[in-house]
DNA sequence: GAACGGATGTTATATCATAACACCAATCTG
DNA sequence: CAGATTGGTGTTATGATATAACATCCGTTC
């Protein structure tokens, strides 16, 4: 039942490896900053390079952030949950099937056919958390 | 322990008026335009008057539509949950306590401290699944 | 070889958001 | 009262994100 994989064109094979090797999430335009003087030289490539791989489950589109992230574990995701760090910039993907289920369920109760369910968390990891006291520490600059 | 409630100004009571009425996410850029007229005639207004109201908990942003709405029981919130009908645009904000509680305790096992949680649920709401049967409807128009 | 689907290039433009600076009114504060 | 501070606003300009519309190319299929 895994979806099938569409073989990925150079492009969109260049966009992903940037995106991982980057283990952070990028914008499109951080993206077409590196591929200039590959031959991509307009957003409308780098946006549909993103449209496949965001289709193909490759790659997730970051709502909050106006961004984009390899996918940690590359199933074929409808949902997706993130914790980012206002103060480091940190993104971590969390996955947790029962949230799925929950989140399912409280839409199902009011009809609610839900098809992408996006849940983004702010505050401040771990070790932000434990630096930051007292001394208020100013947050990541966007 | 409610926050207490710092006094309006007369644009950022028209604000929240209009997207009350509105009963739907308005953009800035719509809100600007029902503003002009009024005095309000430049955009940073219009995003002081919202950054406010999102502060005071009395309006919620949207990340997947870039856009604002009334909250529907404005406590101060930290956390909000929307479901956006694809088709027809509905927009319903939900709230469930244990799912609150839940996020917390998913994003704590990691060492984060969460300040602010989004959950943005895509897909169509019950009336416009009911007509979805078969004839493929054309999704509403971004 | 005509038709098609998928990707790309290119130009232009739409949409969303903020920087930087000036001004004003209300409220403290010495 | 004078001066400082805070919060809101106006204004101009610009930055950042995203898409429309149209042309071309290429490989597959029929």
């Amino acid at each position: 039942m895994t979806a099938r994989r569409q073989p990925l064109s150079q492009t969109q094979t260049r966009v992903l490896d940037l995106l991982s090797a980057a283990g952070r999430p990028l914008s499109a335009y951080d993206l077409l900053g590196k591929l200039r003087g590959e031959g991509v030289n307009a957003p409308p490539t780098v946006y549909r390079a993103l449209d496949k791989l965001v289709r193909e489950g490759l790659v997730h589109r970051i709502e909050s952030l106006n961004a984009f992230v390899a996918c940690s574990t590359p199933h074929h995701h409808d949902m997706a949950t993130f914790a980012i760090c206002d103060h480091c910039g940190l993104v971590t993907e969390l996955t947790d099937r029962p949230l799925q289920d929950q989140l399912a369920a409280i839409s199902g109760r009011s009809g609610f056919h839900a098809t992408r369910m996006m849940v983004e968390l702010r505050g401040h990891c771990a070790a932000c958390a434990a630096k930051a006291h007292g001394h208020g520490a100013p947050d990541h600059a966007h």
